[in-house]
DNA sequence: TGGAAATGATTGACACCTGAAGTAACTGGC
DNA sequence: GCCAGTTACTTCAGGTGTCAATCATTTCCA
């Protein structure tokens, strides 16, 4: 039911206020299915593509991903934190990735509470061995759009997560 | 370690060709993992908040939208492609939907072998509250960001999207 | 110094999700 | 009509994910 549709003709130009907002409203509903619709389809591909040519998968790589980039180690809250997953989740990928002599748990002799986390020379060749085919995968997928967009969706997300986590932040009071 | 900044102030406006296509990769790399960041903290509060207030989850959620959108009701395949998830997937969320009244198995009469799966009343009722909730969340999470840049995300997502298709199909031959 | 609160990690129950294998029902060509 | 091939759905095993409860260690402060 459109209210008050073309009331006073001399302000068509500018539309009804309450009319502008619903139209927000709808296109941050469209936006986030559409964000989850492309997020999805290329997590699928890639997870297909990881399973098929390392009979891996997304996660596992995800953390070894992580732990590459950090030769000194990561501790398992901060696996927890960068992976954005629970901490609960991260003791059962670290648990085979282990079991599989990918990665190793070591103590930390400050605080024995914690455990620091490390690539193995193994897991190390393994990983960049799947990196290297994991970026032409993702290069391939976007292959078809050009720089500028790219560039323009980066600058967008960008925005858009720093919003997000103020309004994350906020509910957190 | 930036590389060469300024090295040659005369030929500075355009850069070397190798460089530029090694630059858009990385791009194309660091445009997956933003998105994959920002889609990851929206579902995760959305998530949290449909079990905190419901005590359900995305995927009954989804399923339960698909159903909303289609009186006439959807058949488990249909189900299965349109939340992107495997059939044997989508039986199991059926199953525990169906245990609480929310949807139900209609045979269809024409063919045997499909189910039309439909909302009870019971289940339209409860997912239209959830839904106007739902759709709170969303607004709130992207308040902050202008209807400009959302418009401007969709479009250049829509494009993304049709790209990936494209890939996709090109994959499968 | 002693003990309550905070922190880092694990466990267990339960839900999701995939891929492969299985069952039942439909279809088309002979 | 028959039966090989396809299609719709289910089942099962195994990995991923959450949350809440637990245990060990550290920190803080009275």
């Amino acid at each position: 039911m459109p209210r008050d549709k073309g009331r006073l003709k001399l302000i068509d130009s500018h539309v009804d206020a309450e009319t502008r907002i619903r139209d927000d409203h709808h296109l941050s509903v469209r936006l986030w299915l559409r964000m989850l619709s492309c997020t999805n389809r290329i997590e699928n591909i890639v997870r297909q593509n990881l399973q098929a040519n390392f009979a891996t998968t997304l996660p596992r790589f995800d953390l070894m991903a992580q732990l590459e980039r950090a030769p000194q180690g990561l501790k398992m809250s901060e696996l927890s934190q960068r992976m954005m997953v629970t901490g609960g989740n991260v003791t059962g990928i670290t648990d085979g990735l282990e079991k599989e002599g990918l990665v190793v748990r070591e103590v930390d002799p400050a605080d024995r509470r914690v455990y620091r986390v490390r690539l193995t020379a193994e897991g190390e060749r393994q990983f960049r061995r799947m990196a290297g085919e994991h970026e032409q995968w993702v290069i391939a997928l976007f292959e078809r759009m050009s720089s500028r967009d790219k560039g323009q969706l980066v600058a967008l997300l960008g925005e858009l997560k720093r919003h997000i986590s103020v309004s994350s932040s906020d509910r957190a009071e």
